[in-house]
RNA sequence: GGGCGCGUAGCUCAGUGGGAGAGCAUCCGCCUUACAAGCGGAGGGUCAGGGGUUCGAAACCCUUCGCGCCCACCA
């Protein structure tokens, strides 16, 4: 560990100096200060306070000329329209730990924020409003709606930055950006010119997802597929006089205005000979050919397909390898178009009207029957997707993809916990090319320009764009993902060679959901490795889950347990809000919170607050070397050898993303370890004074120190502070990072101490179970301390349990024996609770019995003995010994006891 | 339809080959001079069922049952 008068110096460039110590080099906390603390921690009279002192501080403001190591994180850009959800806070809170830590540990630490426009949920969200006054977007027209989706963006964004301060990211804000500000249009530019150049991206006709309410294409990840009931209907194709009837199955009768064909299984034997011939489309009196192809399953419906090329996308495939025209018979509302009596029905009333019709005619040869299949609904409005044969962009996802793909593969990336990687593979190694064009408003329009003469321009950023008569650009913007993608560099300057990019990426980890592993880390991935020269945009994907109420459930409105992450900052704190999100943070796994887990995260923090009053109080000191391990006591060496390896623990997990494991092991080191028995162990000894009330000053000061230390990646504000108040310094935010010190390892104080625990608990288990109240004190004898090297303890433990020395008169009633041979005699004035001892002891005696069989089972077992390695052999012994020990002690406490 | 995962204390979850754990909840006793948002003590589990591998299984394999998630263009 590093001696405390450089923990507590400035370390970085940032750091305010420490209040110079008064009059001496050693700083001791006076009773001052503690009585400056309240007896409980009110968050609401620290967070703001100490957030503002951050900013201005400019603790989270990175240097791209540091010579330090780099260490980045740029945030999931939230939605400019939403606020920040519980979720999020989960989110946060993980990034925001792991730059802390890497910022103490002497890191550049860049922790860049920012928003995504959102495109389409954004512009509806801005429709809506519209709509409130009875308007549209067409009402405005493009520039003026566009303006508005600004005004909203400022507003709405300024929310979520303040919800951030209020979680206490430690986020550089001198570099917040935005997906559509002017340095991150001019990369998207950029990036779409070099994937137009390189033949990356196309236009083409195809069956798209299209939403007819939002009146835009949408990606195959904006598509949300649920099972929904539908009706599957048999429908009797041609007039059936010369046997060319043929009877289809659909659930979309609506469509077969627009059938071109009918298909077939080649090898049904069925309707082999109808293969080549025509029938006459219903209601239409089209006559469409009827052929074979191989994607017709002859087992489903009736074996026979009608084929609508222009609205299901099976079938367009059909019809691009038969040749088959494609009849459009909707707009882009989904209404029918074809001439006849069902134009102006909406695609839902057409159905059961050309239903009805076709059953007026005799076709319907198969009643209606209920059938449920996977229907596309669009992920922002709901709305039921209508396939629809369009022109779009399209991006080329192949190579892109590919490398994705390999990046991961060979280790280049890793991703936490490993086991997600399967999900991401299924994902890359399948992808579609992706629709990026949307019909929208709101976005980074295409820089495409078309000339009077069918010329088609990409003008690149620095380019001017075609003038003259007759020249349009694209209407069209991207897809929201498209800008996402490029975040992890176009945020640091890209396509310019910053100082930010070349000191700041590759991005060190990105942490997200595992809900958009899809949506947008493959993008980036894909974007990053081909944009950057094969670098990808992080070496570590740290992947958590969803968070869940106390029963698991997902949180939505409907269920209303829904937590507002404000709600709990308000009423429990930041901290404790962070501390309950990262307590539940297994790897990939999803973090269930409830209001009950907060308020013990509050209480938490008021523990840490108590235990520095006590410390403050107490006079700890935090500045000076110190003592040699030679110089400390036991319980000076068992707490420091504890906080030696709660140190290394804590940095196994946190490099391990096992926030909960990190959590879990800090609370238990500071509640069970420093509060329960650390500082109740100090109490006899300071009361005492002297030299070794000097020493345990500065080692408690020392365990506190680093304790908070350790804590503030988590509980950024209670920890800060504390620590100032404690060391005198301005911020723990840019302290060192506690470093493991084999000095201060002692396993051998570690079981004296743990020796001492032992005794005392037996002794208050007894005290317990007698009803003997925690104030009234009772003489005891105590014996066999020295077998485990704790008879210096006596003392200590005495005060621990409220056990007096043994007077004149001393009069043993009960005798306890504890392990080894440790026996403690009480006098308890023939007052004891016989009847509880035996109860007690005779549970404790079967307990010993059943160990000591189950050893001597073990032990007698050839098989075992022949076979398992000497390691867990000598164990069992060890125990079997511990065993009969125990049993004999037992025993002879049984037989001493009076009888009733 | 394909893929992934889960089932351990009342609840939520750790534990992945050698003595069943944590937090919360429950019960008992305490205002013991940092903290009642606290302190001390206690009870509670055939590790979903069955089979197998092993000296040894909560863990590895098979299987049954139950639950969840993701992906998906069979009308």
């Amino acid at each position: 560990m590093t001696d405390a008068t450089e923990q507590t110096a400035p370390m970085h460039p940032h750091a305010v100096e420490p209040a110079p110590a008064p009059g001496s080099g050693d700083q001791v906390a006076s009773g001052d200060h503690a009585a400056a603390l309240a007896s409980r921690y009110q968050p609401g009279e620290v967070e703001g306070r100490r957030y503002a002192q951050w900013v201005a501080g400019g603790y989270f403001t990175a240097d791209p000329a540091s010579d330090r190591e780099p260490f980045t994180i740029v945030i999931p850009p939230p939605n400019v329209t939403g606020s920040l959800h519980i979720g999020h806070a989960l989110d946060h809170t993980i990034q925001d730990s792991l730059v802390r830590r890497k910022r103490m540990q002497g890191f550049a630490a860049l922790w860049l924020p920012g928003m995504d426009h959102a495109g389409i949920a954004t512009q509806n969200v801005v429709e809506r409003q519209l709509a409130g006054q009875g308007l549209s977007r067409h009402d405005l027209g493009r520039d003026a709606f566009v303006e508005r989706v600004w005004e909203w963006k400022a507003e709405s964004g300024g929310a979520i930055l303040g919800q951030m301060r209020r979680l206490g990211d430690s986020v550089d804000w001198s570099r917040e950006r935005f997906t559509m500000d002017d340095g991150l249009s001019r990369a998207v530019q950029t990036i779409f010119k070099k994937l137009y150049d390189d033949g990356l991206v196309y236009q083409a006709e195809r069956i798209i997802n299209w939403c007819p309410r939002c009146l835009t294409a949408l990606s195959d990840i904006e598509v949300e597929h649920s099972d929904d009931d539908g009706e599957l209907v048999s429908i009797r194709y041609g007039d059936g006089a010369g046997g060319d009837a043929i009877v289809v199955a659909t659930t979309r009768a609506e469509t077969m205005l627009g059938d071109t064909a009918v298909a077939v299984h080649p090898d049904d034997e069925r309707y082999r000979h109808l293969v080549g011939t025509e029938v006459e489309v219903p209601l239409t009196g089209r006559r469409i050919p009827i052929v074979a192809d191989e994607h017709v399953d002859p087992a489903f419906g009736t074996g026979a397909v009608k084929v609508t090329p222009a609205h299901d996308p099976n079938d367009f495939e059909i019809g691009q390898r038969h040749g088959l025209p494609s009849l459009t018979i909707m707009d882009e509302r989904a209404v029918i178009t074809a001439h006849g009596p069902f134009q102006g029905l909406d695609r839902f009333e057409a159905r059961p009207a050309i239903v009805a019709a076709l059953r007026a005619q005799g076709r319907i040869v198969a009643e209606k029957r209920p059938y449920v299949h996977a229907v596309g609904h669009c992920s922002r409005c709901g709305t039921t997707v209508e396939p629809r044969l369009s022109l779009q962009w399209f991006v080329s996802t192949g190579p892109l993809a590919k490398a994705a793909g390999d990046a991961v593969r060979d280790g280049r990336v890793k991703v936490e916990p490993p086991e997600l990687a399967k999900r991401y593979f299924a994902w890359v190694d399948n992808m579609h090319d992706w629709c990026i064009s949307r019909q929208l408003w709101w976005g980074h329009r295409i820089p495409i320009w078309y000339g009077p003469d069918g010329e088609v321009v990409c003008v690149g950023p620095d380019d001017q764009p075609p003038g003259g008569v007759g020249w349009r650009q694209d209407e069209d913007v991207l897809d929201t993902w498209f800008s996402s993608g490029l975040w992890p560099f176009s945020t640091l300057g890209w396509p310019d060679e910053t100082a930010d990019l070349a000191k700041f990426y590759p991005t060190s980890v990105l942490v997200t959901g595992y809900d958009i592993l899809f949506f947008w880390v493959a993008r980036m991935m894909m974007f990053g490795l081909y944009a950057m020269d094969g670098q990808a945009p992080f070496h570590t994907v740290a992947l958590h889950g969803m968070v869940r109420d106390q029963h698991g459930k997902k949180m939505s409105k409907s269920f209303g347990n829904v937590v507002d992450p404000l709600d709990w900052i308000e009423r429990f704190g930041a901290d404790a809000t962070r501390f309950t999100l990262a307590r539940g943070a297994n790897p990939g796994g999803d973090v269930p919170i409830s209001e009950e887990w907060c308020e013990n995260s509050r209480n938490f923090c008021n523990k840490l607050w108590n235990a520095t009053r006590f410390a403050l109080i107490n006079g700890a000191t935090v500045a000076g070397q110190l003592p040699a391990p030679a110089e400390l006591s036991d319980v000076d060496r068992w707490i420091l050898s504890r906080l030696q390896d709660t140190v290394r623990q804590v940095d196994a997990q946190f490099e391990a993303y096992e926030f909960a494991k990190v959590c879990d092991l800090l609370f238990h080191f500071a509640w069970d370890d420093v509060c329960d028995w650390y500082l109740e162990l100090t109490k006899p000894v300071l009361a005492a004074g002297g030299a070794d009330a000097d020493r345990t000053r500065r080692v408690l000061g020392h365990v506190l120190d680093n304790l908070l230390r350790l804590l503030h990646p988590v509980m950024p504000f209670v920890t800060d502070e504390l620590w100032s108040v404690l060391t005198g310094a301005e911020t723990v935010v840019v302290a060192d990072w506690p470093v493991v010190d084999g000095a201060y390892r002692d396993p051998s104080a570690e079981r004296r101490i743990e020796a001492l625990q032992r005794v005392v608990t037996e002794v208050r288990r007894f005290r317990a179970d007698q009803g003997l109240r925690p104030s009234q004190r009772v003489a005891a004898r105590m014996s066999g301390l020295d077998g485990h090297g704790i008879d210096d303890h006596e003392a200590l433990i005495r005060a621990l349990v409220r056990l007096d020395e043994p007077g004149q008169a001393f009069g043993a009633t009960a005798v306890l024996a504890v392990s080894g041979d440790v026996t403690v005699e009480l006098d308890t004035s023939g007052a004891i609770d016989i009847g509880a001892e035996r109860a007690r002891l005779t549970r404790d005696l079967a307990a010993a019995e059943k160990e000591l069989t189950q050893c001597r089972t073990k032990l007698g077992n050839e098989a075992f003995m022949g076979k398992a390695p000497a390691p867990v052999v000598d164990k069992i012994k060890a125990r079997l010994a511990t065993a009969e020990a125990d049993l004999e002690r037992i025993t002879a406490a049984l037989a001493a006891l009076p009888s009733a």
